[in-house]
DNA sequence: TATGAATGAGTGTTCATTCAT
DNA sequence: CATGAATGAACACTCATTCAT
């Protein structure tokens, strides 16, 4: 919190360092803290502002204007506008990823699952319609935003498929899910059934609430799916 | 192929008439006639310009190269861009719902849904990926694109969802499904299975084959739904 | 001068061509006249906005202003302004190409080298300090210039000194010049004095009478090289 | 390497002096000689900066990163970037001049002149080809670079003729070049020679051995100046 | 005083729209 | 009306310069 301090006192102790070693290490700690949190600024801003005019219309000034920095300071964090709307994404990606994995822990396969659609959801709500959209959806995109997407493939509906397979298959070995349906068909209806509760919920205009949604898509898919 | 030409080729005739709108007759048929055939043209140039490169990278020139004519000619019939684009999917709701209405006399509301909804996969599939968003998905968009979208309020999803409740209505009359669910709630799950199928089909590549899911999404609601 | 006259004509006459071949053409030419005037007023300003204030400092701005059109205007003759750039050189070398072809009667080859250089110095005279930078020297030229520069190898020292040891050659066989002293060394100093020539005027602020000095060079030259 | 540590030792040493000019001695020493190299690392790399890439593609954050210090230390020693460039042109006048000086003890007036010119060959040789055009020329630079020049009239061309023009007359004075000719003129063709062999020198890239041709030019210039 | 990030004015370029022909 | 060139507002991005630490 008061940084200056430690690094006077540091130099004061007239510590001798390696040269081309390991560096003044304090003032690089503060540095790095100050630009991380620059970092989400901006990407917090570009959020709100590609939610609510489109990756097009939301102009590098908007983001800037948001965030409260000046235009060029973008450029000090990301290198061109794809690249902050493709840091969102990514963002967004281990940020749910370390929500999921935080549920690790739960040995019901079926429990966790609900959990981290209730994780998932729970984000969504709180990132904004845009953000979902290319969480989850991957279609539905402008050109542009499609090249930003092409290099991430690592993101998206197939991913998230084969985690769902595998939970499946953990289900299926402990007698809680029917062994006469493919996993991969359940896998894609109960991603079906997440992707219409999302569409349903944005076309409603994104009301609070989603995340209890994921209770009554488990227990629906569940009542389908349950072992007989 | 070029209407331009009969037109000079009456003007050419050099057929003076009063002024006024007396005579309506051969000239104004075949100058409207021509007219339609322009703006056809250049819709479907249109569709298929911002189904390969979404609106904003969609230019005018790219439009009007498309449709064979010159950029200017594209302004002699579409104010701007934005009503080009509202104008295709006025288009497509209306022929959309031409083809609703060839389906009237069917006398089976469940039979004349599945027909219905082979019609409007079908017509997903010819009009292209982009089109099909906003046919029915109406968010997901960019913001100059909702802005288009929203002064068509009529279009959307709310009047597919009151459709597909009136239909519901009447095959609960015929005893063909269950009363015990309310129709709206089943309307919505009808609905959501269409999106979910739509949704899979995009990110599949959008491939041949989508108007034969309808069958297979009428079967599936009447297992579910169907009176006991 | 009237070119719509004339247009109208051949229209009423209601002239057919083949489709597709060769088109209207009174119109076309008209049109290519105009682009052909918008290309040149446009080089010439560029010529001169480049001349007094150098490459990076001349803007598009500048530019469009010094030749009476909009910014944008520049784009439909031009990529960028590097190919503006290009242009200028590009055109130079025609121009002063056009002007020694114009000489090739002339039978004598040291009067015709005579003729040539005071073309030259003319045509430098008129276009201007940049220009002549790049007509002959080549060198000491910013790196975004280079760049522009080495697309053009045809262009400068190396055709030069090509083009001098030919007329060389000529004027040993008909007797004029030494033959104890190799052409291409005479080559080189014939280039070396027109270019100490050409800086000298410059360094002078380009003041009239340069063509005047190809007389001088020449008759210099003639002094030291020929035949005893 | 580091004149920053000694600085800093000196610093923690806490030697605090009384405010004012007194006591001048060992502290300021140390800082004026750690200034005087930082002044020169950033001068040696602003000069390779420079030549490679021209005035304008050389970044300060470009000649920073050359000389291995921040972008903000440059701010530290020169004004801006036309002032550090002014300051390459002169400090290579003075160093130039500082050789010129050391010939002064030679007598013979042409010996000191072949002398004289194999330094400024050498320095050209050694300084790049950017720092050669400004040295000696004068024209054909960029706008921006010319305004700073022409803040240095002092330097370039008239008084590098006005030099010559003094030796030049001594020479005449020894009897050792003919009366016959202004020593004007003389000066100007033997600078047009030195003039023409560094334009001849970068046209071939810049090849070792331009202070050789130092030799070349006096002795090609005696040839023809001679007093009979 | 070195640092390196923030700043914001400035620029090349695009493209929807207009308009003379 | 078709045409295609002119227009100029708009915008992403750069970089010299400033300044807090």
């Amino acid at each position: 919190m008061n940084p200056g301090m430690t690094k006077s006192a540091e130099t004061a102790r007239g510590a001798k360092r390696a040269p081309g070693q390991d560096k003044p290490s304090v003032r690089d700690a503060v540095r790095e803290e100050s630009r991380a949190a620059y970092r989400e600024a901006i990407l917090a801003a570009a959020e709100r502002a590609f939610g609510r005019l489109g990756f097009h219309d939301a102009k590098m000034a908007d983001i800037a204007a948001e965030a409260g920095v000046a235009a060029g300071t973008l450029y000090n964090y990301f290198k061109n506008k794809d690249e902050v709307f493709a840091s969102i994404l990514q963002r967004g990606q281990e940020q749910v990823g370390a929500l999921f994995d935080s549920r690790d822990g739960v040995d019901d396969p079926l429990e966790r699952t609900r959990l981290r659609l209730r994780d998932a959801f729970g984000y969504l709500e709180e990132h904004g319609v845009l953000f979902s959209m290319f969480l989850r959806l991957g279609g539905f995109v402008e050109h542009a935003q499609k090249r930003v997407i092409e290099d991430h493939s690592e993101f998206g509906y197939t991913r998230g498929v084969e985690r769902t397979i595998a939970v499946l298959h953990e289900a299926v070995a402990r007698g809680q899910v029917r062994r006469d349906v493919a996993v991969e068909e359940l896998a894609v209806m109960l991603m079906g059934a997440c992707d219409a509760t999302i569409l349903a919920w944005t076309r409603a205009g994104c009301p609070p609430g989603l995340a209890a949604k994921a209770d009554i898509i488990v227990e629906l898919f569940l009542r389908g799916a349950k072992a007989p």
